[in-house]
DNA sequence: TGCACTACGTA
DNA sequence: CGTACGTAGTGCAT
């Protein structure tokens, strides 16, 4: 039997005793009754104050098991003994008294233990919890205002005691029990009983204090040696001592906790976190609380639980006016000079931690895929930091960093940048903490580190892309829209007052700074609070993320792919000025001429880019027949409408030729504006396009391009394919390579219905629409039409978007019967698609949600509308979700197995673009082949389905010459 | 200056 | 009456 790795105290078991009624009292006396008060009368602000408070320290130190103790009403043996114990005293008042049972109600609901027996105290119920505790070797914390508690102090006994303000909990270990008394904890009764104890009514040795009572202590070894030796201590103080020795011994015996009670419960019982909802919510209801409240208090005291929170609330969005208290923030702000204190600080509040996830292959023998489980198993050591600084790829810049410990000490640094010590410091500190950091966006954090040479490696969570993983038809745009959001803290509203302390590693100016730090509050770096609110937005997210299993996408796709788009983005595409130059005089003469010929027959030079203009002309002026309407009411004038008018009107001249004249100038101006775009993008540093792909937006999991888009270069055409030719190597490279799936969708497709038919169809290598308009009409290969192919291409891919027949009628200009004939024959071929397209709905509909093969969730409440429209819109999207999301994914996947390859294979040569399907690469001459084969191997088997995935590539000179 | 609307580029 | 995006323009409100 392995004793040794069963003795070793695992961090994670930690356990937390309350003292019930202190804590009680004190929220009872912080916060106004009158604040909180429901309808019916009944006071709520112990309760409330209880859970917060409790909350806070939960949030901090994340016990796995605890417990509350509280008093019970009658005397207790101490009475017995010493009559005026405790009785000058002020009787609770009735409006705390009626709120014990209502905690104990809310603690029930949240499974949490609690003990009460009679004729004992709380302190002696927390003093045998505590005692088991520490025979269990578990981190043990004493939350206790009560300083007898010092007693139980040892090894693995903490007693967390609060200061002035409750938020400024000290921890009292052996050390700092030491320190302050000059005794040990073991001692401390000892000293107290000759010094007294003013709250309990307990009288001392008069004129001694702790000083004395510490003194004596180590003198004669404690209170059994300076009895012995009473008569040696001279001075008033020793007569003082010996008038009052059988005082001293009464307390002594008073004050001497019980440490072996028999509670009835193990040690094991006291885990909590199974949250009994309905009851809580119940609670909740009866007491008037706030969203907000009951956000934090679930976020705090269950994992699970939070997810349930989020359906109740969809059922019951009642929220209650008059409590509105304010997100306090309790944190000591410290500040370091050097290097050298930044290292103690270090040292004082961080610890570190082995890497907690364990490279391991997935179901498929992916090796990207790897990650542990959960993601708040790792959180008593998380270290949240917070760069706050410019993020544009290209134009980074850094203000001040952040970096907030578990103990919620927060450290800024606000001109490291100057510090070329401090920086290396910095580095150390991110490489060595790597996997225990907890940030908001991992990308952007980069980009602005980058921007002081700071290199920022993986981190354990991500709280925008958990963000987005966890909501993602919800967009945030910030962080503080974030913590909006989920947390329910609203800072444009000063929701958030950050309440700060001090902390310095040399006394003498400790106090000078606090006075320094607290008389200016509005001096504070921005990102001290933006820390703050991501280590508390992790702590939402976290157990969300476990409860629904997505830690793996995050930290396995979304955080690796991040990685990726960083470099991309950094790098940037490189384009050729000139020939950007070239395109777009060609179609600013282009758009001129047609513009020439549309005014010419307009009558008038109106404005060929105002629909409403046209309108006039067009269906007043020229009296052409509208076609369709826009949704706004007004006739469209889209290229598909002037298209068809312009067909039917051979026989008006005029009507004619501004149409075809309208036509080619819609298409010349519109590459003219996307060349006008590209030019205004490029980079003065270094003439490149840096793009910022987004990864939380689009809500099936796909990325998008912003500032500019690269996703949307014209590519249907000649005309606008030719702008593809701008987009060229960067010096010291040769060549574009253009890598893309073919049919991924469909793919995907095949393999998620299993329909034997369709996989079968891929298999075979053949043309694959060919192949498949041989079986929807049972012919042979080679008698399949032109018409038949391009039929069946169109069914196969708008079986993915939820096509009806009537779209698909329209897109074929064919009748709907036709359309529904074909419908009919693809379904009867393919029969296991059809049932899996059905489906994907109706386990939408049951779950809520549908789900990608990588865990990927979107909701779509819709399915439940009563509007018909409402409800198809849901239908499709929830068609379409997993399988364009599962496309996302494998080719995320795709991009960080590429990535990886080329990056271990020495390869100078790097990815510059992503379009959803297609990679584009810049390559050097002597790579070509190496990345080639390294590049196609990470897209064909980046999961392993029932059908290859099909990749083809193209080399060019330019994006254009790279097609394929 | 900000917003809704229209249009249109990509996969 | 096909999914997912981003951008740019007009016209009107502010």
């Amino acid at each position: 039997m392995d004793t040794d790795s069963e003795n070793r105290q695992l961090p994670k078991d930690t356990l937390l005793v309350v003292d019930g009624h202190s804590l009680a009292f004190r929220a009872f006396f912080a916060l106004p009754v009158e604040n909180f008060t429901t309808q019916s009368g009944q006071a709520t602000n112990a309760v409330w104050g209880f859970a917060t408070m409790l909350a806070q320290v939960i949030e901090t130190e994340r016990p796995n098991h605890l417990a509350v103790a509280f008093d019970m009403s009658g005397g207790t043996f101490r009475n017995t003994m010493l009559k005026q114990y405790k009785a000058t005293r002020d009787a609770a008042p009735e409006e705390l008294l009626s709120q014990l049972p209502l905690i104990q109600q809310l603690l029930a609901s949240l499974g949490i233990t609690y003990v009460e027996r009679r004729g004992f105290e709380g302190d002696d119920i927390i003093a045998t919890l505590a005692t088991m505790g520490s025979q269990a070797r578990y981190k043990t914390l004493v939350l206790s205002g009560d300083r007898d508690a010092f007693q139980l102090i040892d090894d693995y006994v903490t007693v967390l005691y609060p200061g002035h303000h409750f938020k400024e909990l000290k921890h009292m270990t052996a050390d700092a029990v030491q320190e302050k008394y000059h005794v040990s904890p073991s001692q401390y009764p000892d000293l107290a009983a000759m010094r007294g104890e003013t709250a309990d009514n307990i009288p001392g040795v008069p004129g001694v204090g702790d000083g004395y009572a510490a003194k004596w202590i180590n003198q004669y070894g404690g209170l059994q040696g300076i009895y012995e030796h009473a008569e040696e201590i001279g001075g008033k103080k020793g007569i003082a001592l010996r008038e009052n020795i059988e005082q001293v011994k009464l307390n002594r015996k008073v004050n001497a906790l019980v440490r072996d009670m028999d509670l009835g419960v193990d040690i094991s019982d006291l885990e909590y976190g199974d949250i009994k909802s309905d009851d809580l919510s119940k609670l909740f209801d009866s007491l008037q609380f706030g969203e907000r409240t009951r956000k934090r208090v679930i976020a705090a005291f269950g994992a699970d639980a939070a997810n349930k929170l989020k359906q109740a609330e969809a059922s019951n969005d009642v929220d209650i006016a008059g409590e509105q208290p304010k997100a306090e923030i309790a944190t000591v702000l410290d500040s370091v000079g050097d290097s050298y204190a930044f290292q103690a600080w270090l040292t004082e509040h961080a610890h570190t931690v082995e890497d907690s996830i364990a490279t391991s292959n997935d179901e498929h023998g992916n090796p990207a895929l790897k990650a542990s489980a959960t993601a708040a198993a790792a959180l008593p050591n998380a270290i949240t930091v917070f760069a706050a600084g410019k993020d544009l790829p290209g134009r980074e810049s850094f203000r001040s960093l952040a970096i907030v410990a578990a103990d919620e000490h927060v450290l800024v640094l606000d001109d490291a940048t100057e510090n070329a010590e401090l920086l290396h410091s910095l580095q150390q500190f991110l490489d060595k903490y790597q996997s225990q950091i907890l940030l908001h966006g991992y990308k952007e954090q980069r980009h602005i580190l980058s921007a002081c040479g700071l290199e920022l490696h993986e981190p354990l969570f991500d709280t925008k892309l958990a963000g987005y993983i966890v909501e993602p038809d919800f967009h945030a745009d910030s962080l503080s829209a974030s913590v909006a959001h989920f947390l329910d803290i609203h800072d444009d509203n000063n929701d958030v007052t950050i309440e700060q302390g001090s902390f310095a590693f040399d006394d003498t100016d400790s106090e000078e700074r606090k006075n320094e730090s607290s008389s200016d509050e509005h001096a504070l770096p921005e990102s001290v609070k933006q820390a703050i609110l991501v280590s508390r937005l992790a702590r939402y997210l976290m157990p969300i993320v476990d409860e629904r299993r997505q830690y793996r996408l995050l930290r396995s796709i979304e955080i690796p792919v991040s990685s990726t788009l960083y470099a991309m983005e950094s790098s940037g595409a490189s384009v050729s000025t000139q020939r950007m130059k070239e395109l777009h005089d060609r179609f600013i003469a282009d758009a001129s001429q047609a513009q020439d010929i549309a005014w010419e027959n307009a009558g008038s030079k109106i404005n060929l880019q105002s629909p409403k203009q046209l309108q006039k002309v067009l269906f007043e002026d020229l009296g052409l027949k509208p076609s369709r309407k826009t949704k706004g009411g007004s006739y469209t004038t889209n290229a598909a409408a002037l298209q068809s008018m312009y067909l039917k009107s051979t026989d008006k001249t005029k009507a004619n030729d501004f149409l075809g004249a309208l036509l080619r100038y819609r298409e010349t101006n519109k590459l003219k504006q996307i060349m006008q775009t590209l030019i205004d993008a490029v980079n003065v540093r270094d003439g490149r396009i840096h793009t910022t792909f987004e990864q939380t937006v689009a809500a099936t999991g796909r990325l998008s391009s912003v500032d500019p888009n690269l996703q949307n270069i014209p590519n249907r055409n000649a005309q606008g394919r030719e702008i593809r030719s701008a987009f060229v190597p960067a010096s010291g490279y040769d060549y574009l390579l253009s890598s893309d799936y073919s049919q991924v969708e469909l793919r995907i497709m095949a393999d998620l219905s299993g329909d034997e038919a369709l996989i079968e169809a891929f298999k075979s290598g053949r043309d694959f629409h060919k192949y498949v308009a041989s079986l929807v009409y049972q012919k042979s290969v080679d008698d399949i039409t032109g018409d038949e192919r391009s039929h069946v291409k169109a069914m196969s891919y708008g079986l993915a978007y939820g096509l009806s027949t009537y779209g698909l009628a329209q897109r074929l200009s064919v009748s709907p019967a036709e359309a529904d004939v074909l419908r009919q024959k693809y379904f009867a071929t393919f029969g296991k698609v059809h049932e899996y397209l059905e489906s994907l709905v109706s386990t939408a509909r049951d779950k809520g949600y549908t789900e990608t093969m990588f865990g990927r969730r979107r909701y779509f409440p819709g399915l439940k509308s009563t509007r018909r429209q409402i409800r198809d819109a849901a239908e499709r999207g929830a068609l379409n979700a997993p399988i364009q999301g599962s496309a996302a994914d494998i080719m995320k996947i795709a991009m960080i197995r590429a990535d990886v390859a080329l990056r271990s294979a020495g390869m100078k040569s790097r990815i510059v673009l992503q379009i959803h399907d297609e990679l584009v690469l810049e390559v050097v001459e002597s790579e070509v082949k190496k990345v080639t084969a390294l590049v196609t191997e990470a897209m064909e088997h980046a999961v392993h389905i029932a059908v290859p995935l099909d990749v083809s590539t193209g080399l060019g000179a330019d994006w254009q010459q790279a097609a394929h």
